[in-house]
DNA sequence: AATGGGATGTTATAATGTAACACATAATAT
DNA sequence: ATATTATGTGTTACATTATAACATCCCATT
């Protein structure tokens, strides 16, 4: 969950980072990213429909919240858990600093996500290797099957 | 693709490796594993049906298919690739090379994947970092979202 | 006002994955 | 040898995630 502060500043990059093209952030696309910034951690595109038709007096449908979504990837504004099926505001936290690159550690078992920076030079070497081979990493920022601590505990 | 001669060797050491316990390979159990190693390459799960169903006459349900696949999972005959949704057989490829381990490198725009071997030393870096977390990796052949050359020519 | 591009609405449907309960089969215990 | 139990499968229905096709709206510019 983000503070009301630190939301509104994102609001406000939001707008900056999708100013001067043609294309812009309309308001319903401006309330879906909202509404996964408060949420603060992933959800699935029928959650986020229900959250933002709540908040906001909407009555999206799927194919929209979905448009909305794609387009807000394109901005680097969500980020797509792909493995999960659910979608993340993406947030500061680690931008600021250059050493580290954010990696998403997803619970197989009960579906919690805990982002984590990781040493650049480690995914670099990797990317390296993958180059080599005719396909390029989309993304540094990789999807980590693991377990949390809390189930590995209660089912293990 | 693979050969008739391999797919034998396979189906040979699959009835090993559930040797022993209550639970065994069953003729169908059996049927999916050989129809996804034939295939050679991930298949969903809905493709897999049909894949058996017309090789083996059966009229196996989606249920059916699942419960099976999830055996086979946890027999480590069969990898599923969550990000794309897909089900792979496991083969020796890799495994001889202790210092290597496999990645999945997944072509997020064509979903064609390869499987490459990395230095497991990164692997191992990586998995160290992560245990500071309070998660734990699942597993360390990743699943990578790629772009593979020929969606790189074509597309971009 | 006309037009043209982007954004959204509407409807329908595809693709992936599970729940709940019934029945079958095979190994074991009495 | 039968009863019991665990495992496997069938059947039906449904939940969840995602997209296709086409219509309409809105707004900037002509």
């Amino acid at each position: 969950m983000q503070s009301d502060r630190s939301i509104t500043d994102w609001q406000t990059k939001a707008r900056a980072i999708c100013n001067g093209s043609q294309v812009v952030i309309t308001p319903k696309r401006l309330e879906v990213y909202t509404a996964l910034l408060k949420a603060g951690q992933p959800m699935s595109a029928y959650d986020l429909i229900e959250a933002v038709n709540a908040e906001f007096a909407r009555h999206l449908t799927p194919i929209s919240i979905y448009r909305m979504l794609e387009f807000l990837e394109q901005k680097h504004l969500v980020r797509k858990l792909k493995s999960a099926g659910k979608y993340l505001a993406i947030t500061p936290k680690l931008e600021a600093n250059c050493e580290q690159v954010s990696q998403f550690l997803i619970c197989g078992t009960c579906g919690d996500v805990k982002e984590f920076g990781v040493n650049q030079r480690l995914l670099v070497e990797l990317k390296t290797f993958i180059n080599s081979t005719g396909f390029q990493l989309n993304t540094m920022e990789l999807e980590l099957d693991c377990i949390c601590m809390n189930c590995l505990i209660h089912f293990y």
